[in-house]
DNA sequence: ATGTCAATAAATATCGATATTTTTAGGGAA
DNA sequence: TTCCCTAAAAATATCGATATTTATTGACAT
């Protein structure tokens, strides 16, 4: 009744609160990849009984991020860079089809959605670099969001995060906001905004391509 | 010790029988598509605990054949006929894609393993259409299965599976071999020995396209 | 009739304990 | 040593009971 909630959320689940929690940890390497997960560890550190610990591991087998072995528990998905360039070429094949259908639908309140979630994202640059990540795949998403094919955007959303896992594996993290690519985003709003199908697509690909080589190199795995 | 197995297979866990069964019921259909998944009942089903039940509902999600929505349950994933329409298309171009990525890295194992699937499937044809229904899943697979990713080969899967569920939805069931399927399957089989990715690809996504078509007339949804 | 609210019923989510299976370790035999 | 086999330990999988949340019902006021 009067039960205080000191974080403020509504809490929803433990499973989800697991899920959510063991995705993250996943995703920026805290939980290795290929490294085993037991049930008893996990325990401790989410601070929850079996039943979500184990039932946040199933859902987590949806987003590829683990493997679950009948009899034998579960693992954190291996990585490898022969995963990563597929994940890359995957990526890039899928986004074309999608940024494609997405400008042959354009509508005005998908352009302005593009050129909100650009603003918030450039807006947020300088500040926390969880923050910024959080809005560079809001607007990447968006540059996706209008292509009236949801399987194919969550197809696009589960590789990205794929992708973004293997940033974080590229150990030295030089942050990859080095080069410009500030102004590459521009570049693929702007032909977006224009429906020019060939510039926005050529932009997006050299977008990830140039990323994908430089983290390629630096892929210790 | 002296465990007499009556059923002769080792049982596996209770969680993966409960998913296999699961996904077998949804997929033909004995569970309606949208329809709320309540533990309890399904308890009796499966006759197993609670705890493999949820599990495998978790793990269907996977599957794109159950959704979960946070405290309120699971329910069979709602089919509509723009649904089917996305599946057909993606489905098109994944395995145009992959198909011509498999004639491109063509291996004489990979051709060996073509030209036996075929014979099995033609083999299957009089029987059970269970059997059959089996052996024309790994034909199809098998053509896809050297394209060398993984993923993509997942995706292709996964739509395949939903697609098939589409079929027993189209309620008639008047059986699609009626048509000479037959025949188109053995024009695939010999343009993709020949490498001859272009008429392989064709006549593939004809054979989907026909297959899709008639069933979208023939759906009740 | 209609909408609201509380009490009840139903269903989900979670826990703690136990059964089952896999992994590890150690003690001989070849 | 190297291989096998067995006993102990560890981890997974599962059950049954309970707490929590959501859905339903019906009385009462509008």
């Amino acid at each position: 009744m009067n039960m205080i909630d000191d974080t403020g959320a509504k809490e929803s689940s433990a499973t989800r609160g697991a899920y959510l929690t063991l995705r993250n940890m996943i995703l920026t390497g805290q939980l290795p990849a290929g490294q085993k997960l037991k049930i008893e560890q996990l325990r401790g550190i989410l601070k929850t009984g079996a039943s979500p610990v184990r039932e946040a591991l199933s859902l987590l087998t949806s987003d590829m991020l683990v493997e679950r072995i009948d009899q034998r528990g579960f693992r954190a998905a291996p990585a490898s860079k022969a995963n990563f360039e597929e994940i890359l070429t995957l990526r890039c094949t899928l986004e074309d089809l999608a940024l494609r259908q997405s400008i042959a639908n354009a509508s005005p309140s998908w352009e302005e959605r593009l050129v909100l979630t650009h603003h918030h994202m450039k807006k947020a640059a300088g500040l926390d670099s969880v923050v910024f990540e959080e809005a560079h795949k809001i607007f990447h998403m968006a540059l996706l969001a209008n292509s009236g094919s949801p399987m194919l955007e969550r197809y696009c959303a589960q590789l990205y995060d794929l992708n973004i896992r293997y940033r974080y594996l590229a150990a030295a993290s030089s942050s990859y906001k080095s080069r410009d690519v500030s102004a590459e985003h521009t570049e693929i709003l702007e032909a977006a905004v224009h429906h020019d199908a060939q510039a926005a697509s050529e932009s997006l690909l050299n977008h990830y391509r140039r990323t994908g080589d430089y983290l390629s190199k630096s892929l210790v795995v």
